[in-house]
DNA sequence: CTCTCTACCTTGTAATGCAAAGTATATAAA
DNA sequence: TTTATATACTTTGCATTACAAGGTAGAGAG
């Protein structure tokens, strides 16, 4: 198994535009944005993250939210992007490329091996 | 020319890590890493930036410093891993490439068109 | 009625990149 | 000599961010 924790100081940053590439692909809801970034590999961001994050998020326009009932529990609070959040989403992908040629750079050729542990 | 300003809030935990690969490449100092991020498209990380996490880096027993003079100005803090140290990089290594993977699922078949504008 | 899963929110803390300012050496220009 | 520039390192204080810990509440199972 090589799910390995990523570091919380390594995802600064990263997880809002992670978010709002999320909420890009479809509007959700907090809890299972939390299911999603599990799932995609970020590892369990806990919920004292998640709806802070959410609700500077809103506060700066990049989501809208808007409460849903829900048949087999509590409100749903569900996000959409903003223009402005649209445009935060292209920037940070390309924000995030231009990190991810640096680090390629980087380890270019000089990666230590793991064929046999 | 597709150099993009990478936010500091992005580099967050990144720094430390892309620094002791650097360093775990060669030894060097403060001012040619300053240099090589550049070269490598970190973008111009600021001495105020880099001087203090070496302070940081060495007072964590990750790095080892030793002063050399210089012919062509100030003494020169040359840096090398220390045993920890290239543990550390190592993981640091694993767990990029964790996020990395992450970003990918995300993105996956979803990404903006570029061809036109 | 209690327990669990769902779903959201708040407060306070530690870590990080950076601006701003300072110190000091070597070299070239005035 | 004086001034300026490139080199080279350090410190203080600030804004931002992920998180732990705790709280609130609805729906269904026992």
């Amino acid at each position: 198994m090589t799910t390995e924790r990523i570091p919380s100081q390594m995802l600064k940053g990263i997880l809002e535009g992670a978010i709002l590439i999320i909420i890009g692909q479809g509007e959700t809801y907090g809890y299972a944005l939390h299911e999603a970034l599990n799932r995609l590999g970020f590892g369990d961001i806990p919920e004292g993250t998640i709806y802070p994050l959410l609700l500077k998020m809103q506060r700066n326009n990049q989501i809208v939210g808007v409460r849903h009932p829900s048949t087999t529990g509590p409100d749903r609070k569900y996000y959409h992007l903003s223009a402005t959040g649209e445009q935060d989403a292209i920037a940070f992908s390309r924000q995030w490329q231009q990190l991810a040629a640096a680090m390629d750079q980087l380890t270019e050729g000089s990666e230590p091996r793991e064929d046999e542990d």
